[in-house]
DNA sequence: TTGACATATTCCGATATGAGCATGTAATGT
DNA sequence: ACATTACATGCTCATATCGGAATATGTCAA
């Protein structure tokens, strides 16, 4: 086997900066391909493409109006990657609330990453 | 150019769901390589790259002992996730907040997509 | 030092993408 | 019917990964 499959589940169709965007752009509002083109500047095609790829897994819906597709954002299909994120919400409450105030300054001295987690990831 | 780089960011880190299985096993406590091969049935050479990857993000942290190092995931990391998710709340509530406890069953049945997002993605 | 143990890294092959460009398709106007 | 508008797909190229096997690195024991 190769590469795990993608591209078939919330997850990996938010793991593209541009499909975030896209997202966002259409969070609560209908906006017709032509739209997030020029708003986004991005290409037609690509915008389609991810449009697609969002839409496979639910994270956009798609009506037709003449000529031109609307699409909107299906928030719904974001809460899972809220619910997900959220289980682990129990581990950073303890670290920093337990010692309050003092506790910042110490947290921002042993956790430099909390600030730039990853400086030079692809460093040789 | 071509493909946008990934893996640099805690969104791609993410999308691999070997990842996301490690995350949880470590949440809240430290273990060696070894116990998490062991426990999840992987190869260790594909723990330690999985690891490699979650460190760059900034998603977990490492302690050495002896010769052997201690992985924790860093729940810190995971929560500009949590937050992004987050920002879509206000668009979901909408639609399950309102008409309450009757309107439960009614969404059961009018967002199939939540309980199976996408059934067939890749077919033709 | 030699050897066992615990991890990390490298190399390889197969596949998945994303971007860019060209083309296909559906709906509307004349 | 023909041209135009609005999207969707197809194709190629360059790159990013993932998994697996082999190997390198590091630590501790005898």
């Amino acid at each position: 086997m190769a590469r795990a499959s993608t591209t078939s589940d919330a997850f990996n169709a938010v793991a593209e900066p541009r499909r975030r965007e896209i997202l966002r752009y259409l969070a609560g509002t209908e906006r017709s391909v032509g739209k997030i083109v020029t708003a986004l500047g991005l290409e037609q095609p690509s915008v389609s493409k991810h449009l697609r790829v969002l839409r496979d897994v639910g994270l956009v819906r798609m009506r037709c109006q003449g000529r031109q597709k609307l699409y909107r954002t299906n928030a719904e299909a974001i809460r899972p990657l809220h619910d997900w994120a959220g289980t682990f919400e129990r581990y950073w409450e303890h670290q920093l609330n337990r010692t309050k105030e003092r506790a910042e300054a110490m947290v921002r001295q042993d956790s430099p990453e909390l600030n730039s987690p990853n400086p030079n990831p692809k460093e040789k």
